[in-house]
DNA sequence: ATAATACCTGAGTAAATTAGTCAGGTATAT
DNA sequence: ATATACCTGACTAATTTACTCAGGTATTAT
């Protein structure tokens, strides 16, 4: 489980399709302009997610691409890893070269750690990151609304 | 929070330190020999360890590195922070160019589970990663032991 | 003192990855 | 037909990683 700015901008795309997408197609080029990923990046990027299914797809004019799937059944995990392919594991990790048995101890606890951060990540969905911000926002909405009142209580006492 | 193979290096080094450093301070040659980092490049890494007081160096003769904390306090989020210190972060971010509403959401969403991902990583210890993995080698050993066993009787018998 | 050890630093570099461009496609709705 | 928008592969600049080299400096043992 490697984590980058790569994870960070499909992550980005996803929820923006979570945000957008519920009626129609979403045109890549409007989340190319919203979140300020180049479109051609943004085209490898999805291509990846199409592979996984974590967005479908539909061309021509009204096009443009939905979720795969519920927002609740994505996780953070499948999409950084449907992004970072290059699954390149450690040199001495299970194949040839990991003889002495300090060096293979030391090895199983760097996995223990990547396997707890990918379990970590794959319980967290498209979803609850959208449930939670929400809410903040809405709560944020409130407290301003409330200060208004406020004021407007100030200003007619 | 970023998590690269740099990370993975300055945490695996970090556990060779505290499986051996118990006694006398351990030469960063042997972690290179152990666990195949090149000894310059573990040098630049444990420079930063060093700053953040992670490690602690003993020059000389006999010298070498200890753990600057107790496993227990010395989290991998730190660790992982001390050797990645280019926090570059996103364009879009507090600073400008971040008027319109919606993007700043999606911004803030982003925050949100990188937030998540570093509270998680500061609440795992050296010391957990230890205790937990040293379990299942004595797990592992027990069960080899049981073979032994087994092929023993059936011999005997 | 002096030699050996081992940390310490900065400059430089090859390989890999990221982030992006470009130039062409193909499918589809109007 | 034609505009839209996906789709693909090849190519590239910038960045980062992982590493080497070449010199230090501090400390201990003799």
């Amino acid at each position: 489980m490697r984590l980058t700015s790569k994870g960070r901008y499909a992550v980005t795309a996803m929820i923006d399709l979570a945000l957008h997408a519920e009626m129609k197609p979403v045109p890549l080029a409007e989340i190319s302009e919203r979140q300020s990923i180049s479109l051609s990046y943004l085209e490898q990027l999805s291509s990846r997610l199409r592979r996984k299914n974590l967005v479908a797809s539909a061309r021509g004019p009204g096009g443009g691409y939905k979720l795969g799937m519920l927002p609740g059944d994505i996780s953070v995990a499948m999409i950084i890893d449907a992004v970072d392919e290059n699954v390149k594991a450690t040199k001495c990790d299970s194949s040839g070269g990991c003889n002495d048995g300090k060096r293979c101890l030391t090895h199983s606890l760097w996995d223990d750690l990547s396997k707890r951060i990918s379990d970590f990540l794959d319980n967290i969905s498209l979803a609850d990151l959208m449930t939670n911000n929400e809410i903040k926002q809405i709560v944020n909405d409130q407290d301003h609304d409330r200060q208004m009142l406020n004021k407007i209580d100030v200003n007619i006492i």
